[in-house]
DNA sequence: TTGCTAAATAGGAATTGATACTATATAGTA
DNA sequence: TACTATATAGTATCAATTCCTATTTAGCAA
């Protein structure tokens, strides 16, 4: 069984907005139109915009904003826990050549990324709900975090 | 059990060079020095380079070689099955306030992400080798292909 | 071995996404 | 209401990638 996400309601979102003042506050941020604006237009998509996306969306109510705002704020959002980055975007292309099945993990800190193989993550079981409704290409199970070298090195 | 990935032995590596140059015949791409360079350094490596990276490396060897071939060399691996791009990189930073558990699926074709929430997939067990090792911040499990709407409209 | 031709490359220009800088504006507070 | 540290707008810069075009070359056929 899976679920699809909804959209979220409007009460749903004025409680989110509420929470984010109070953790602005918590954390000594400032709330600021453009915060709030930012984290409203956010909550109100499911497309898990890119920072210039959202910027032009945005735009409609603020017309002065801009991108430069939207993406510290998206940044400074996903510091707080109030959003994140989705796995693995916003980096340059990296490949490999090792074409046997194995895993990787990245070290957010150096952007080391490192190889390993657990059995049990080669075949993991599509849910059918995804597997009749898209062509799927690539099944991944990916890890981040912070590398033993940069632990040892602050 | 975990392994990590060792460094590929002179006979392997000449073992994939033979198969590269069979693949380019079979799907009618040229055995170009500098396609079989690109794959070569690829290979020899474990850092997952970019292209920009790569270029650096291989110009130790082929001092005029441009990044763009280097890009496009890498692409075109990657069309055959000589190679991958590392899954989600590659693109623009992508946000998400969804904060409750949910796993994505990312179509390569109109980049668009859905998101579905299926269990299983909320804990999944990491090896100990890795846990012990590494400070995991975030695990994922993360398909792409294409969507349906792909599909349909092609 | 020697041309021929389509494909690939080098080098630079253009594009795009992300970040840095600085003067101005404003949220929070006294 | 005034003050100060923080945030913003607008622009400039930087970095990664792709595009463009003249030149070169791999693969093929004579």
């Amino acid at each position: 069984m899976i679920e699809f996400k909804n959209k979220i309601s409007s009460m749903e979102l004025d409680k989110k907005i509420r929470w984010l003042r109070d953790r602005c506050r918590e954390v000594g941020l400032k709330i600021t139109p453009q915060r709030v604006a930012i984290y409203r237009e956010l909550l109100e998509t499911d497309e898990h915009p890119s920072a210039e996306r959202l910027h032009e969306k945005i735009r409609k109510k603020l017309p002065n904003i801009s991108l430069d705002t939207v993406n510290r704020t998206l940044l400074t959002l996903s510091e707080i826990g109030a959003a994140y980055v989705v796995e693995g975007t916003g980096d340059a292309k990296r490949f490999d050549g090792g074409l046997d099945k194995h895993q990787h993990f990245k070290c957010i800190k150096c952007k080391r990324i490192i190889d390993f193989h657990h059995k049990p993550f080669d075949n993991i079981k599509l849910p059918k709900e995804i597997s009749e409704k898209y062509t799927v290409l690539r099944k991944t199970v990916y890890f981040e975090g912070i590398c033993d070298l940069c632990k040892s090195s602050k």
